[in-house]
DNA sequence: TTCTTACATTGACATTTATCAATTTTATTT
DNA sequence: AAATAAAATTGATAAATGTCAATGTAAGAA
């Protein structure tokens, strides 16, 4: 990358958390796995529900989000490829505290709740893993936490974009965003047409383009400029 | 309680993390174990230093936040007794993520980085423990980032004097927090003045009261009917 | 293709929130 | 207690953001 941009506060899972494991824990794990396809659009677990099992992405886009009382979303992640979904709810003994969808057709692979803890109770390797990935999560939501509090809307969107570009590209030249209105809206955590606006400036000050709802990245320094982090 | 505002979901530590160790566990993390005292105002640790250890609060309080480039404070979280500040760096193997300042005169003990990395990667109890806290927190966190991204200043100042309330008060009963407005406004996530603002109008709705910078809950469910959170 | 529907955009305006400059109150020091 | 410093509050105003209604555009169904 030729910007300052820290893309490394905007992923919660640094390495893949089931790599390494001996043959017989991942035959342990894997026993009962499943593979699900979701449509784009279909929910894959919904907040305040018992969890299952745990989810791996095998390909497309998940989206986690959870709901107001007065029914607006926050979509606070996007999850892709070799991402996993549903642990926390699983670990912590609760309900889930967040829904996912998915935001693109998804492949998925779906390991029943008792195979992931058993291996995470006799897996010592995993169980530090799952530390560090937590724990690294954890500096992705103070991150999170304090642009929501402290950014304006220009600021977020720029910061949001910049994400989206990452996330959505495997290779870095590809710097196209394809997200519909209300779903950005959601993630910069603020109404669908100030959202607009704001494309609209930045479409004026040439850092993005768009083409339906297709939003092409111009000028990333610039975008890193407008989004004020550093 | 007699209302329903869900306070479990703003409690990092929702049980004594080190409780229940054997006893040549507990020797090996605590042979090394320094008392510390830290006065109001002091900084225990730094955002983007290297961690030497965890602490536990002994006595006081402790806020933990994370310093925007432009030079204002996001505060989300407020530690009281028995919880534990600066273990994730350690598990993520990172620089904090985060920065703790006593927000009272504190007691805090002081476990260096090895003796706590040497029990938790020798005790079972002390992983699984971690991890439940760590995905419980994950859920306290989307929680956090939901009313950033959804709630008005009004409703995160209501949320914010109920949760302080609770995190203030060893007894229920105890209706008083007291703390500096440019503390609070970082929490809410506003500016001095507007949080100002906003007490002014709860105490006209007699919501609170103050006397000089300590504001007294008068109105219990009138606050959570202002919070508009369910 | 045409129709239909969902989504995106714009305009006008109201409301919320931030900013800057006083002023008042509270806490601290002498 | 008086003097000083720090913090809280208020007022005036600007800027940012949200809301509602209308219009335009793209994508899928018939």
């Amino acid at each position: 990358m030729n910007n300052n941009f820290p893309y490394s506060k905007y992923n919660f899972n640094n390495q893949d958390l089931l790599s390494g494991l001996t043959t017989a824990e991942c035959e342990r794990l894997t026993a009962n796995k499943e593979i699900l396809n979701f449509k784009a659009g279909t929910q894959i677990f919904k907040e305040g529900t018992e969890p299952k099992g745990i989810y791996r992405v095998l390909s497309g886009k998940v989206k986690k989000y959870t709901a107001t009382n007065f029914g607006t979303d926050h979509i606070f992640y996007i999850c892709g490829e070799n991402e996993y979904l549903g642990y926390h709810a699983i670990l912590s003994e609760e309900e889930y505290p967040d829904s996912a969808t998915a935001l693109l057709d998804c492949e998925v692979a779906f390991i029943p709740k008792n195979d992931f803890l058993n291996v995470v109770s006799t897996s010592h390797l995993l169980s530090q893993r799952l530390l560090k990935n937590l724990s690294h999560e954890f500096g992705v939501f103070l991150n999170a936490t304090k642009i929501l509090a402290r950014y304006t809307v220009r600021e977020r969107t720029a910061i949001n974009l910049l994400i989206l570009q990452r996330k959505f590209s495997v290779k870095e030249s590809l710097k196209e965003i394809e997200m519909n209105r209300d779903d950005l809206a959601s993630m910069v955590g603020t109404a669908k047409e100030s959202l607009v606006r704001m494309l609209k400036d930045f479409k004026e000050e040439k850092l993005i383009s768009t083409k339906g709802r297709i939003i092409f990245i111009e000028d990333l320094e610039g975008l890193v400029k407008a989004s004020n982090y550093k």
